[in-house]
DNA sequence: TGCTTGAGTTAGGTATGCCTAACTTTATTG
DNA sequence: CAATAAAGTTAGGCATACCTAACTCAAGCA
């Protein structure tokens, strides 16, 4: 199981990097982990320790980064986290790419597991019930832009529910 | 317009509960919001200087504590993200009310504000969408509860549309 | 093989945000 | 009106998490 959530939201944003490092370049570099999130490189050493000494990153001076098994774990929560998240947001609310991305980016250090699970059969549900569905979605996204609904709508799209089944 | 984003989570939570202490007590004391956010007397002093400093309270050395205009306008944003994801997370997901609240507390300083905008038109546009409503939620409670769908329950739920019309 | 260069580390600095303990102010009350 | 209690502040400490600048290491190349 994921380790408990003794790290912080800088530390998290470590791991995800890090597993997604892995993933594209084999290995994980300090420079790259300061490219990705953004900071100076001399920052990157003593987090890496901390993670080290956490037991979630194999960490030697001057060499490559990888997960340990306890840190791999708890770096694909994080990210099936962001994921769920972004899925939501761009799918779902319809939010723009950039600022799905960036708000998921933060939403994913303060939503548990329970509710990121309840959403992600949230957002099953919504896609496979034959009441809602893609088409309903996109009626949200009508609504939104008109601002409101209109009487004729509602009766023709339940009409429609019984037609397509 | 409420002020840029230019306050800490940590501070948002002080106008929070400023906020509250003003509607309820109708000032705030120092004790009293230490109280609220369990964190020790010394260590609201500093951050009330901060948030005087940055034009949010009104604030004397030993006297209660207003919002200004500005700190209002900010404290009454955080205030409704929180109280928009509280619904959505009690009222759609249907997690557990302590669970719920624990998380909208650390969202909401996370969710912007198109994004939590278009989070409460969501939760309009479910339930007053004849395809959808209060009925539908608890259908997604008990799918969630059975782990899955069946076809017989989709044929009546569809009926059900039609007749309750 | 030694030199250059880029990657990585170290050291010292800043800001936040909490703590505790000692002290000051304000309010209460005998 | 003074003594006491409660509220508030100050000062010093600690952890996180970033910065810059100087230094060290390692890899590639002449």
């Amino acid at each position: 199981m994921p380790a408990a959530h003794d790290l912080s939201e800088s530390l998290e944003n470590y791991l995800e990097v890090i597993l997604d490092l892995e993933r594209t370049q084999k290995v994980a570099r300090a420079k790259e982990i300061a490219d990705r999130l953004q900071i100076q490189p001399g920052s990157v050493t003593g987090a890496l320790k901390n993670l080290a000494e956490k037991g979630y990153i194999n960490y030697e001076p001057y060499s490559y980064i990888t997960l340990t098994s306890k840190g791999r774990q708890w770096a694909e929560e994080i990210t099936y986290r962001h994921q769920a998240l972004s899925h939501f947001l761009l799918d779902v609310l319809k939010i723009d790419p950039a600022t799905a991305e960036e708000t998921a980016c933060r939403m994913e250090h303060a939503i548990d597991k329970q509710t990121i699970d309840r959403l992600v059969r949230f957002i099953d549900y919504i896609f496979t019930c034959p009441r809602a569905g893609e088409q309903w979605i996109q009626s949200f996204a009508a609504y939104c832009a008109s601002g409101g609904r209109k009487q004729a709508d509602c009766d023709q799209c339940i009409q429609s529910i019984q037609s397509e089944k």
